[in-house]
DNA sequence: GATTGCTATGAAACCGGTTCCAGTCTATTT
DNA sequence: AAATAGACTGGAACCGGTTTCATAGCAATC
């Protein structure tokens, strides 16, 4: 119980937590220089004055000043993580995914948030640079790939949830074009053929691939797109409130909705039960992401579950492999159906 | 356009970003001194040499390093948020909010996760400490009241969504007996006599008091609770699924239900409706928290709102006053009744 | 026994800032 | 005119580590 004070000491307002590689030499009568190697194992030792140092780190309880080691070796030990604040929960996931793939590692992470603003998320890259991250896990966003690139030959850099040309070494994701394909093709196979799209943010990449893979299924089985049966939206719970009002409205047929994520199949159920259309009875509908309320809703949603927070283990232990110049094998990050009870199972 | 390497340079792997206060001071004819006293307005300096140095800083696109600066003035400019990710949207709310508080006050946020794991939130304390940070924001979790205390003397220290005895004046928590009150008594007002509750986390002082206001709304309109009528859950959809089967496999009545919060209702909406049961002409729902999914339950969920983002924001604008010693005033941060359809309005 | 080659270690330089201290220069007071 | 006060400014110490460099000690080689 060291690191109480006596009452000697009790005057000294700011105690500035004392004790230094100094204190540590000269209790263990050995240099500086000495408990440095002994601490960062940088040189062999004589076992008595390493053993001697490790008595006194504990007695005094020594903890390293990370100002001061950053300072010397250029390294902070840090990890800088952008992260994005859409309001869905998925880029949540992700972070907390990041989070346990540094557990053990040294590392502490710095979180900064771009909220899908260009100039933001520039702002907040400078920051992370400016504390001397030791690499840049990007999650998401908006940036430019050409300002990607250039950030990657200033530190070690790995993007998340995002696919960026000429960076495809260092980039992880699900394959979003997987995820609208199996969507689709599960209504498919239950015989529906009006299938309405509700599509996420305009120009959003992973938007485009999910329709891109609805298309791909629908052709494959013959069908042709109809143009009518896609509402763009925004990825959020009112959009897909909005798109099944539209289609009612408009008095566009269909029995089965592919939602851009699970809030906007949330919306499109809202609607349905507004107007007193069962589900899965008359209309079945098909959610992407599984977010934990999917399970809950009534009925519980079928959807295409993405691997997100093994998606941020593998991407801080992509970064930290990364930064040691060591070689990682992404792990397989396959989107996978989850059937509940939105959509109607077709019984021959 | 000076950070573009000339080709000269080109050869220099490791660039280490070069400007230090030494360059500046050189080009514009002044010491290290002067540029410093420039950069943090310590003292005076003529107008002439303080122009002549934010030229220099300009032209040489010079950023100082923090970890010198952090080593010399002791000063990190950092704060340490401890979360919890409970997996409920709330604790990610707050986060957000104070990250949102944060914005343009020179502090960057350092975010570790305690996992409502004592020991776990002990070392993330510990680390964060060791980082150095300013001050520290502890959100949520489970440590001791008394280490927290051992802390507050170490350094600044604001506690959000909890309340710590003795440590009132650096707490911010929404009243959360209240929100349980203004849920029952919302059903009161309906004319609901028999009314079910779900609780959070057994001992958890948020599910404790909203626990508590519900049974002071019970006796202040002159019923007295029953037992049978009181579930032990956690927080979980799950917990609200089990909780509904329980009492209807009991053969225990009741016409509303006040769950923990929203995750529970959305389980309890869900196994009245396996069971057929009407939300809300059989049996009414009322949730707390208000998070983003309640308003596209079907129904959308009547529910308690939480202000968290609020709260995250005013924990960490107190912990920046803390810091610098001045006063804050917290704002009123009041719980508030969302009415929405889940409860059966009384026609009389 | 002298030379060579290692190993273990301490002294000192260095990382890039902040801040104390002393000194110069100008303005004011006596 | 001399003394004094005040405003700026530069030099140097300092923050607490890491790393280079030189050297002492010792075993192996000739």
């Amino acid at each position: 119980m060291i690191n109480r004070e006596t009452h000697q000491s009790r005057s000294a307002e700011t105690v500035r937590d004392g004790v230094t590689i100094d204190d540590i030499a000269k209790r263990a009568n050995v240099s500086k220089s000495t408990v440095s190697r002994v601490l960062n194992g940088t040189a062999v030792v004589n076992e008595q004055k390493r053993s001697a140092v490790h008595q006194a780190i504990a007695e005094l309880d020594y903890k390293p000043n990370v100002f001061a080691q950053g300072l010397a070796s250029g390294k902070s030990m840090t990890l800088g993580i952008l992260t994005q604040n859409i309001g869905s929960p998925f880029y949540d996931t992700i972070a907390q995914g990041a989070i346990e793939g540094l557990a053990g590692s040294g590392y502490t992470p710095i979180f900064v948030d771009g909220r899908w603003e260009h100039a933001r998320e520039a702002a907040a890259i400078e920051t992370l640079i400016s504390r001397k991250v030791d690499g840049l896990l990007v999650v998401g966003g908006d940036i430019d790939a050409s300002e990607l690139q250039s950030y990657k030959t200033q530190l070690p850099l790995i993007v998340a949830a995002r696919d960026i040309e000429g960076l495809e070494e260092q980039c992880v994701s699900v394959n979003n074009k997987q995820i609208g394909y199996l969507a689709t093709k599960h209504l498919l196979e239950q015989r529906h053929t009006r299938i309405a799209f509700i599509h996420g943010i305009e120009g959003h990449p992973d938007a485009q691939n999910r329709f891109v893979g609805h298309v791909e299924a629908i052709q494959e089985a013959g069908l042709s797109l109809s143009d009518e049966l896609v509402y763009q939206g925004d990825f959020s719970g009112h959009a897909g409130l909005m798109a099944i009002n539209y289609f009612l409205d408009q008095g566009i047929c269909f029995s089965a909705i592919v939602a851009a994520n699970d809030m906007v199949a949330f919306g499109a159920r809202l609607a349905l039960y507004r107007r007193g259309i069962r589900v899965p009875d008359d209309v079945s509908i098909i959610g992407c992401d599984d977010q934990a309320e999917a399970a809950f809703m009534t009925p519980p949603l079928t959807t295409v579950r993405q691997p997100s927070y093994e998606m941020g283990v593998a991407a801080s232990k992509a970064l930290i492999a990364l930064i040691g110049k060591k070689n990682y094998e992404w792990p397989a990050l396959n989107p996978e159906l989850q059937i509940r009870e939105s959509v109607k199972r077709f019984t021959s």
